[in-house]
DNA sequence: CAGGTAGCATAATTTATACTTATTCAATAA
DNA sequence: TTATTGAATAAGTATAAATTATGCTACCTG
């Protein structure tokens, strides 16, 4: 069986200084101490560990290998110790993050490698998951934080708002979108309740939750049945097949923020209200946010800020 | 400053079991127990170590780094104690063991050979220095025993005998010895106190301890001076200047055997009884010889004796 | 060689703390 | 709803770790 831990600190302290007097002093004991310490050590390994010579003692061979165990773990112990716990006084090491798919891929790659410019000693692994996956991620302690939206999210933790953190990073627009070609010759230019409803959706989920909020945000109607023509997974597709004028479909603003300046692709709002989704940071409620990551929730900030305002 | 070490094996179970509760059983604890080990480790090392959410402790990033840290040490520390208290079965190991340059010398290489055969996992570490320096060595605990001589390690070590185990290995006889040419030419084969006092002697001390003892045990006479013509460290050197007919030395009879035999060199006896030099084996009295030691002791022992009876 | 000292061991007492039981709380499952 | 699970907390107890006091032995010193 494992020996008392504690006893080892002390057996270091004896076999460096070859001193119970020394070592006692050195750990805030008495001499008495220590020796009872040693005492029991010894029995519990059932091995001698110092030969007590009149005045002097001699540590044994078994004291000798015993040492050289502890001896590393001990005198690393301290400093790793102060490692883990000290503040950081500037961000380093691994940020683990999860996004959805797309906004992802959008922002992440520039975002941190311009993080990456000014803090050098941090490195990222991202995922991007589906949202629920990566709550999943997120309370198995995989991940230090997640970037997630409203719609996306809501069913697995605003159900349980109570576990999470939840720190706005953004705001993006839920636009029903369509090629100028399809807005002027299949809409006649008219955003009604009938002809949108009757139009031809793109959606890149099977169950196109948004559309639906959409339509009840704008018309407080809800529409059990679309004319999905299309349903792909990819939102690179979905745009592509909005450009081409194949129908309407809902998308983020900032996505389409070029076409929308040109006036190829046609944002539809019926009313001047907006269909707002919400993008946040999520932790673990408990956790405390360590430098580093506020460090890059901020700078994310900024940057998507900027971003925003480019438009 | 370093957290008590025992917390840090409560640690390990519950990092590893991702469970308080588990790893109260595993360490015949209650749940309770290891709960207050936990939050007065966290408290120590001033870093949280676990998330709790609901029913589910999460581990932290410092746990994490924590864990790779303490799990090498928890896990090797079980049988690494094992085999430091476990006691041999076999010889094996390294053997430190000093001598006296002349004698071992002679006898180590040979004997430590055949030992190896037989015990191929025995090393050996042979130290030869005088003997202060070498009892020095042993109550430094730099040596597993000593192989020492009654006359040059009297001052050292029989003053003090109650700090050391001396095991008797072998004696030897002290013999003034001549060549045949000087016994019968300079001493004309006369053995009396006159004769031989006035010859010329040869010594690898400067004081010739031993010669004045070779008097005193055959004359009962203490001579002050001796006609000293060559004091030689080596002792391979004074064997030979007596071959070269030089004068008379005290050397031990096993060293000129051969010579004995053929006549080449004369041992001079004035009466009977022999100076007798005991050679031991010399431990730290509260040191327990290992398994190796005693093997190795006992063989030498064994091959010394047959090296005896050769003459 | 008495007398003092240094270093460790042992005994007895006190103090601290580790472990327990009992209870509470929150989340989850039935 | 109720039962169950896993953890936190509170309070009491048992155990272990400190302490003080003392003893031992080798060693040094005048």
């Amino acid at each position: 069986m494992l020996p008392d831990l504690n006893r080892l600190k002390v057996f270091y302290h004896v076999y460096l200084l070859q001193s119970m007097n020394m070592a006692a002093k050195d750990l805030h004991l008495t001499q008495p101490g220590v020796s009872q310490h040693i005492k029991k050590l010894e029995s519990e390994i059932k091995t001698s560990l110092f030969i007590r010579c009149h005045k002097k003692i001699i540590p044994t061979r078994a004291a000798d290998k015993l040492f050289d165990m502890v001896k590393p773990f001990i005198e690393n112990l301290g400093s790793a110790i102060g490692n883990i716990s000290k503040p950081m006084d500037h961000p380093y090491g691994l940020l683990r993050i999860g996004a959805p798919l797309e906004f992802g891929k959008t922002y992440f790659p520039a975002i941190c490698h311009a993080f990456r410019k000014k803090y050098n000693q941090v490195t990222f692994r991202i995922r991007l998951e589906e949202p629920d996956q990566l709550l999943d991620m997120l309370n198995n302690g995989l991940l230090d934080f997640a970037v997630l939206d409203y719609f996306s999210a809501k069913d697995q933790f605003f159900g349980r708002p109570e576990l999470y953190k939840i720190e706005p990073l953004a705001e993006e627009i839920f636009v029903l979108a369509g090629s100028k070609e399809y807005f002027e010759n299949k809409m006649k230019k008219k955003v009604s309740f009938e002809t949108l409803v009757s139009m031809d959706f793109i959606t890149d989920e099977h169950e196109p939750v948004i559309l639906k909020h959409w339509f009840w945000h704008y018309f407080k109607k809800s529409i059990s049945k679309f004319n999905i023509i299309m349903a792909i997974e990819s939102h690179q597709a979905l745009l592509n097949c909005v450009r081409l004028g194949m129908g309407l479909a809902i998308t983020a603003d900032h996505l389409i923020w070029n076409e929308i300046e040109t006036g190829k692709i046609i944002p539809i709002f019926p009313f001047k209200e907006k269909v707002i989704n919400k993008i946040s940071f999520v932790q673990l409620r408990d956790k405390k946010p360590t430098l580093t990551e506020e460090t890059f929730q901020a700078f994310f900030k900024k940057q998507i800020k900027t971003k925003e305002s480019l438009k």
